[in-house]
DNA sequence: CATGAATGAGCCTTCATTCAT
DNA sequence: AATGAATGAAGGCTCATTCAT
């Protein structure tokens, strides 16, 4: 009766775990509902993993290489001026999975052991948020700063709630970003 | 082991709740954890809240005063400039517990039930946010940019681990604040 | 602010559990629910009775005494032929609390310490009917069968939930009692 | 101590479960009980149903399938004229567990979404007994008026405790029978 | 007499994990 | 590879009971 995809594959549970991980958090990245949403028992979860905590490594490293390589080879790809591929990005980006972005740093905050590869990923788009200010903003200082801030509006504009209610959230992020491209702003 | 303080007020409940929540996010706050915490049994938590859903309800009261309020009421007070408000602020708000400002963040990206409060708080600061950088910023989208800049540095600014090593995380944070005071920036 | 009858005296308690008794079975007969149905603390209930098991003890006198005893002496006061009496006691019986009755019952059927005090009970009933029956019934064996079905149907008409709708339950109740009075039946 | 019988199945923990109603009534249906007398351990419980909610449905499901339908057929299946069908009824009715039968009818007081199901299950058997009674009863209030002391002396022989001492509880059954199947009485 | 507070046992339910098939 | 079934450790909630005030 049952159509059954004989052979459900590791990727399939690590898809399914980092879609609950998005919209549920690490606590949500349970066993049994991914069981459930892959239409599966959860009895075969234990013939691809060990336990729980090996499928959660290996949801990082997808992760890490699917959200963060791929948006900035993209970027990188284009034949274009540094601020358009900042614009891109800044397009780009939401578009991503924000929801797995923020939900893997929440379950960092929690495990230790998470921390060193949030600092890694950070640290390479930091880097190419740096290299691209440091095209048209010759103090270091200056292009440190507007990469401290771009990503910080990354991050943090998917957190603000409020506004004042005249302008979206989008318009807010275009007005900021004008800003941080702004070359009269030395 | 057990002190036994015959009479463990509400309060102290409330309070270890949101430590919990603090370090460990919403699903931390467990009533059995909290009751060991305390050096108490757990069956006297029923004796103060209805259940578990009624000390979530009274931590988020708390923690919307003691958090948005004190800090506001805090730099209000204060007889300077705008700009040295604004430098007040920064250097204030990362000082209240931000571990506990992510955990409610995050604990709203599964409740909707707090989605409301939560724009609540974000509408006051940005209010106020805005209201100072107006102080100093004439053309409104402006300020508006600055607000929103200086807010997702806030907030994203605890998120970002990494950094080019040469500098430490408040030097970054003191240099994104310069760019946003400037006025040569128009 | 409470109004607070200063006492609460046992009787108080007592009926309160009766009344949970009747409506709740047994397990009804709560500390806790009896405290909030008299509006004071639980706490007041120990300085009445030693524990739970000491209160139920004294519902059993309580019931004992009203059911029972009330019901008989009613019909025994009255001047009246022995047919008439026992019509009356047909029509006075439902009167009296049943659904304490059949909780009482019920209760039995846990509760071996129960068991000789019912036994009591239906004995001083059967016999007071039997009595009755016996005035109008020469053949012994005759006035038991009466008794048996008039006692039965008392308590077994309440269990009763069907019918075949085209006579209400009293009207059923009546039919069968106008045969067990009947003087043709030999 | 434990046998284990992997594979307990669904059956297993009904019947186990119908026998804990029977002998204790419907608060004694504890998962927990069950498990231990099933020598399983009571996660397994919700293997088989969602909750302790779905078992008590089962349990009447079975309950009103064996109970009632069972005795009707086995009555019903016999070649005899319709006293003797009665007297059989009379003999066959109380080896069915009549200790549960109480349960239920305990458990529907309390439950009003008992009530439907029991209506049915008196409908059916008192539209049986009436259909034996018409046989010999020309007259339709003389079969209803017995049929509904039939009934009541089912069940509300099962509550009296007492008697004369003199005759064991059969032989008043034995005597009360004889009269609702007497010709004499029209 | 009564309150406020706490204890502890017991129950329902969830879930990671294991294992025989 | 996967299912059906079971285990055991939590965790939430209720309630009889106790006790200081």
């Amino acid at each position: 009766m049952r159509v059954a995809k004989l052979r459900t594959p590791r990727t399939a549970w690590i898809e399914a775990a980092l879609q609950a991980l998005a919209s549920g958090g690490p606590d949500a990245v349970r066993v049994e509902a991914l069981a459930a949403s892959l239409g599966v028992s959860k009895g075969g979860f234990y013939w691809h993993f060990k336990d729980r905590e090996a499928l959660l490594a290996e949801m990082l490293d997808s992760w890490e290489q699917t959200g963060t390589a791929a948006v900035i080879e993209r970027v990188e790809g284009e034949d274009a001026a540094a601020r358009e591929k900042l614009r891109l990005l800044l397009e780009l980006a939401p578009a991503a999975d924000f929801e797995l972005e923020l939900a893997v740093r929440e379950w960092s905050r929690r495990d230790p052991a998470l921390v060193d590869r949030l600092r890694r990923v950070d640290e390479r788009r930091l880097r190419f948020l740096r290299g691209l200010f440091a095209e048209f903003c010759p103090r270091g200082a200056d292009a440190e700063a507007r990469t401290m801030l771009a990503y910080s509006l990354l991050i943090g504009s998917y957190f603000v709630l409020g506004g004042d209610g005249s302008r979206s959230r989008s318009e807010l992020l275009q007005l900021a970003l004008d800003r941080l491209l702004d070359e009269s702003w030395t």
